[in-house]
DNA sequence: GCAAGGTC
């Protein structure tokens, strides 16, 4: 039997096809799918991984200690020792010695100490997908010779290579060969097969030093920035060797910003024509630097009322349509219509998995020759949307594509691969399809024409500029009007002719800074330094976000981010440029090439750590403090009214639940409670009481700023008397039902006025503004209460247990605070519950009647 | 409790 190894079951899939000459079995292995075939009565099996099914870590015994944790490194590996720099003193063998620090360095931390042998530790390769290797290694055994099929790439040889020792562990005699290939097409994979060559060892070796480098710094860097001031489990600060440089671009930007002045300038604006033929057009002067020069001006037009056409210039230009996505130019587009990259790359997994759209990572910009076009365009006329556009490229015979400047093989630029309407999916899903697809027509289209005219208008001899844009030929942007400008049409004017003049305004602004990162020109960024590739851009943005490095979008650092980037930049600045990489690139390459080994490239790079680290040890009071500071300095909120310390929104550490606390804390008390959502600090003061305030943004809701005092006027919800207590009342007392706010947790209830002796009490939605009415519920006699939320107003009975929630258990979720009307409409709400209670009213629905 | 790279 012959056993065929591929990256992904995708492509074990697709190979099983392409040679095989009946269509192959699918089958399992334990839970891997694999597949079978016979090629002249020979057996074929293939079977797909998921990536890389080994990771390099530090060898455990040698590197933590029996507990959990990140001990130190216990070092009785001569592994470490044999590669120990002569100027470093060996590490303590089996003894508690003190390790080695340069001159003059304490420090009390253990963990700590142990870094500079963390530099030096063992790495050994680890399973990691172990149900694949189970599967890979049953039918190792069985098999009598192996060809490695993984991608066509560094890592690819790689993941092949891994997979290979575990099928040597089982059967090391089975001869071994590679199939490059570089498309899935009937040629090249025959070609590939019928021309195997061997695993190419240095160039695996190449994409492990890579691993064990990323290792190595990320694991050493990220410690040191975690200890030297330790807050808590959950609140790891990284550094790698991709993430720390794209940092530092966001932190450099946002250093240009501090740094900008802005500059005062002056535009005038003038308005001409009447009724539908107005328009506005500004002085040619764009921009006046000196407001007398713009005063001057708008006094000499003061009097005028017409305007003369001067000159009338007419251009015309086109517009090319864009080339096919990659996943890049993807990311950069959904990122521009507010699908973050990450999220980009979550939707357009799942498309490409239910077989909408073709596989996503992708550089290639190029469609190849054998992809029809046209069927892909027949394929996706059916959405009504496109039908017609589609037709009439039919109609145009041969369809011509655009070509992008990247090209490569293995898999076609992003194209839609079947028809899919709103209908089919979610609708953020569709949002990215209906990109996809109008992305792939837009690239068989023409160009687009636009005409740009320019009219020039004397006004008592001052001049100004009109500009109108029209599209004369939609060409591609008919069916792509992505980033679209709106047409500026101008009425048709020529030489000589005079309009009417309104009138001039002017404006005094200011000079911008250079703009911040939006994710998708971040990500171009990141390509253009080669940062990280196009599978990972995304993930290590969404990991900034996640450590709190970063915020907002467009992107801008929180003072932990500046501080973190500060502190390595000044001691490690290997880490936070992208040389980093493109060296890394370069060695890679040595090793590849067979001219350096990956031994001597992993220790060039642990000794240029070691004295990056030696640099950053003895900073290490320095580091703590500025991240401590720029820690309390994204958490403050304003002054402690009682004590005059910070305020700071904190987390629980219980509950994980956010609040605002006193930094005097044990000594001071003083909390203030928070609602649930994001929260972030604003600098004004409540208007009303002086205290800080705070935005909230609550979940699939606009941010609100809110005091952070409970007992603030602007916090006052007055008591609402929502009804009789039906308890009382059945007892023959009479009680008023109370809704209100726990003041401490501000939560909103009701409850019954004679709290000290009836229990009833009812919990309320938390937010919407909370109205009594007249009614009782027909179902257990409590007053039913109208809460009005931005959706509308909304009738329910609070009461939890209800008798009438079991048939519409939204009701009783959404009082419980729990959940919001979500898709109903809300008022239809209060109808549909009175109908759907037709049946006998419990005991209190006599009291209902009478309360009416 | 660490990175970045594959892929699900």
């Amino acid at each position: 039997m012959k056993l065929v190894v591929t990256e992904k079951n995708d492509a074990a899939e697709k190979i099983a096809d392409l040679l095989g000459a009946s269509k192959p079995t699918k089958d399992k292995v334990f839970s891997t799918p694999v597949y079978r075939f016979t090629i002249d009565g020979e057996e074929w099996v293939t079977i797909g991984l998921r990536g890389h099914i080994l990771e390099p870590d530090f060898t455990p015994t040698l590197v933590y200690k029996k507990s959990k944790g990140w001990q130190g490194v216990t070092a009785e590996g001569e592994v470490v020792a044999a590669q120990l720099p002569s100027d470093l003193e060996k590490p303590p063998y089996k003894t508690k010695r003190k390790p080695f620090l340069p001159d003059g360095i304490e420090l009390k931390s253990w963990k700590m100490d142990a870094l500079p042998y963390l530099v030096y530790a063992p790495i050994e390769k680890l399973p990691k997908e172990k149900d694949i290797i189970r599967s890979l290694k049953n039918l190792a055994k069985k098999c009598d010779s192996v060809i490695i099929a993984t991608d066509f790439d560094r890592e690819g040889e790689l993941i092949g290579s891994d997979a290979l020792s575990c099928i040597q562990e089982v059967n090391p005699t089975a001869p071994v060969s590679r199939a490059r290939y570089s498309a899935f097409t009937k040629e090249e994979i025959t070609h590939a097969f019928s021309n195997l060559v061997e695993l190419d060892r240095d160039l695996a070796s190449a994409g492990a030093s890579r691993q064990d480098i990323d290792l190595i710094w990320g694991a050493v860097l990220t410690r040191y920035l975690t200890l030297v001031k330790f807050a808590g489990y959950g609140n790891v600060r990284s550094s790698g060797r991709v993430q720390t440089p794209t940092l530092a671009l966001i932190v450099a930007k946002e250093r240009e910003r501090m740094a900008f002045v802005p500059e005062d300038y002056w535009v005038i604006q003038g308005s001409f024509g009447s009724g539908e033929g107005e328009f506005t057009a500004p002085h040619a002067t764009a921009r006046f630097k000196v407001q007398a020069e713009a005063e001057a001006v708008m006094g000499r037009v003061a009097k005028a009322s017409v305007a003369s056409v001067a000159a009338v210039e007419s251009k015309k230009r086109t517009v090319r349509p864009p080339a096919p996505f990659n996943t890049t130019s993807l990311m950069a587009a959904a990122a521009a219509e507010g699908i973050s990259p990450a999220r980009t790359m979550r939707i357009a997994e799942s498309l490409y998995m239910d077989g909408y759209i073709s596989y996503p990572r992708v550089d290639n910009t190029v469609y190849p020759s054998s992809m029809s076009l046209e069927e892909t365009v027949r394929t996706i006329a059916g959405n009504p949307a496109y039908t017609e556009y589609c037709e009439a490229l039919l109609r145009k015979g041969k369809l011509v594509a655009t070509r992008g400047k990247q090209e490569t093989t293995d898999h076609p630029p992003i194209y839609p691969t079947s028809k899919a309407t709103p209908d089919d999916m979610p609708a953020a899903n569709y949002k990215l399809y209906n990109l996809i697809a109008r992305r792939f027509l837009a690239t068989l289209s023409e160009a687009a024409v636009i005409e740009g005219t320019k009219v020039s208008l004397d006004v008592a001899g001052e001049s100004f500029a009109a500009r109108g844009d029209v599209l004369v030929k939609p060409g591609f942007r008919a069916i792509y009007p992505y980033g679209l400008k709106k047409d500026e049409q101008l009425p048709a004017l020529s030489v000589g002719d005079t309009v009417a003049f309104n009138g001039a305004t002017c404006t005094k602004k200011q000079t911008e800074p250079p703009a911040r990162y939006s994710q998708g020109r971040l990500i171009q960024e990141m390509e253009k330094l080669g940062l990280g590739t196009k599978s990972t851009r995304h993930a290590i943005i969404e990991r900034l976000y996640n450590v709190k490095y970063i915020q907002n979008d467009p992107i801008e650092p929180s003072q932990l981010g500046m501080a973190v980037c500060d502190a390595l930049d000044k001691y490690a600045p290997h880490i936070t440029h992208p040389e980093m990489t493109a060296e890394l690139e370069q060695e890679m390459n040595n090793i590849a090439e067979g001219k350096t080994t990956k031994g001597d490239v992993v220790l060039d790079s642990r000794n240029r750590l070691a004295s990056q680290l030696q640099a950053l040890l003895p900073k290490a009071e320095e580091v703590k403090e500025a991240l401590a500071d720029a820690v309390a300095a994204d958490a403050y909120v304003g002054v402690c009214p009682k004590c005059g310390k910070d305020l700071q929104i904190r987390a629980s550490q219980k509950t994980k639940s956010m609040f605002i606390g006193c930094s005097g804390w044990p000594d001071c008390d003083v909390t203030y409670p928070l609602p649930k959502g994001k929260i972030e600090s604003v600098p004004e003061l409540c208007p009303t009481c002086g205290m800080p305030q705070v935005k909230v943004t609550a979940f699939r809701s606009k941010p609100r700023v809110v005091c952070i005092d409970p007992n603030c006027a602007t916090n006052q919800e007055p008591d609402v008397v929502v009804g009789e207590c039906p308890t009382c009342r059945a007892a023959g007392k009479t009680g008023k039902l109370i809704a209100q706010r726990n003041p401490r947790t501000l939560k909103r209830f009701i409850r019954c006025e004679n709290y000290e002796e009836c229990e009833t009490s009812y919990p309320l939605p938390q937010y919407g503004n909370l109205t009594a009415t007249e009614e009782v519920c027909e179902h257990c006699g409590a007053p039913m209460v109208i809460v009005t939320t931005a959706r509308g107003p909304w009738k329910l009975c609070p009461n939890f247990d209800c008798p009438g929630k079991e048939k519409d258990g939204q009701d009783g979720k959404a009082a419980s605070g729990k959940g919001r009307a979500s898709k109903k409409a809300p008022a239809k709400k209060a109808p549909a519950k009175r109908s759907a209670s037709k049946k006998a009213a419990p005991k209190a629905s006599a009291e209902s009647e009478s309360a009416e």
